[in-house]
DNA sequence: TTCTTTTTTAAGAAATATTTCAGCAGGCGA
DNA sequence: TCGCCTGCTGAAATATTTCTTAAAAAAGAA
């Protein structure tokens, strides 16, 4: 699965395809219209984001030139603005979805998910991190070719690590993630489910291990040998 | 390959969507223009099917405002009129193969081949999978000589799986392709299919069983010997 | 219409996931 | 060394989800 961003500021591009890239799509990043429309012709994406303020040649018209060149590639607008005006201009250029900076990751996901996913198709991504792979369409965890099935908590557990590697992950935030703000749930829960994972972990014999970082968190590590 | 209906007398519409299933398309149908604009732009369709005469907004109408927006699908009109005069309003207007009521299955069939074998596509009669073979004409699942007719929701609910080979369809993707995006159904009627379905594979003695992924939804898998 | 098949609804049973809790182990300071 | 705290894990208890039926309703065929 294939996106093209299209995005002047070069730190939001560079966070756009890293979110991008762990949800196991392939991103190209360019930094003004007229190569926007360069990558656009010339490859097959199956979606564009898409800067309104743009170097060069901005946003609607980048949309506009495209439609008329019948490359019909959903595209997603981004725009600082939040006047309802340009929504609407953005829609009738051609737009597909419209998205205000700034927006959170889980927002931009569903709505990348939405475009890029077609109809009665099933869109395949995993998350990739040392030598496992998660899958998030069935919750798959595997090293190799082997496997094991997460259960639905196993899994939001485990990939609130992967989305953020290498990091210490605080408890607090693990709880957010899986059990939600205002659940009842305890440290207990999180750290009896940190032990189904390890044992998960241990039954692939992975190299990445959950370390406690005492009194904050968890983080994942590889183990030496 | 998908197809929009637009047609407001029921019974026809009824009559195309259950001809052109047969054939293996996958049709959506609505009654009025101003769904049939919002259909045409939210989803991606290979073919449109468009009766002039509409509530709300005429044929003519809607292809103007659809090819304005650069959706440009192809479209199949549909008319009762015989006039000449009309016939060229509707490729004008930017239709690409104009049809007059009645007509015969045999000749929609041809036009709409024509139409959306554009793109070197081709339909398929039946789908294969492991030991199984599902003719999408007949909605007969066999395996070796022994065959089953299913019904025509399960044979959706089983094309799904089929269309998504080895993948882990979520429970609401199978709403959407067997009951349609806004229906009543909930997660318990894809639970009495499954069911279903499941009774017609241990009746073919197949290879292949349908596993439960908790919370998330199911997977076609091969038995374990 | 009447008969047949398909689809929906609903309820209890079964399966599975999740929570709770108790006991244990290691680290640390008194 | 002894408590005390924090974290870990197994097992039981609980909650939730999913499965299977059967019967009612709807749709379709004769």
């Amino acid at each position: 699965m294939q996106i093209l961003v299209v995005e002047d500021e070069l730190s939001l591009a560079k966070a756009l395809k890293k979110i991008l890239e762990q949800q196991g799509y392939f991103v190209d990043c360019v930094h003004d219209g007229l190569s926007a429309i360069d990558y656009a012709k010339g490859l097959e994406y199956n979606l564009i984001i898409l800067d309104v303020m743009l170097p060069k040649l901005d946003g609607f018209e980048v949309i506009r030139i495209l439609r008329k060149d019948n490359v019909n590639t959903p595209v997603l607008m981004l725009t600082a603005r939040t006047a309802t005006g340009d929504k609407v201009a953005g829609l009738n250029s051609g737009a597909d979805d419209y998205m205000t900076k700034p927006f959170d990751t889980d927002e931009l996901l569903a709505r990348v998910g939405a475009l890029t996913r077609r109809r009665g198709e099933v869109v395949v991504n995993s998350i990739k991190y040392e030598d496992l792979s998660l899958d998030v369409q069935s919750a798959m965890l595997s090293r190799g070719d082997q496997s094991v099935q997460l259960s639905h908590k196993e899994f939001e557990v485990l990939r609130t690590f992967l989305m953020n590697p290498g990091m210490t992950v605080p408890t607090e935030t693990l709880l957010i993630n899986g059990w939600g703000m205002d659940s009842e749930a305890t440290d207990n829960n999180v750290e009896v489910y940190i032990s189904f994972i390890r044992k998960k972990l241990k039954y692939l014999s992975s190299v990445i291990s959950i370390r406690k970082i005492p009194k904050i968190g968890y983080r994942l590590e590889v183990n030496r040998s």
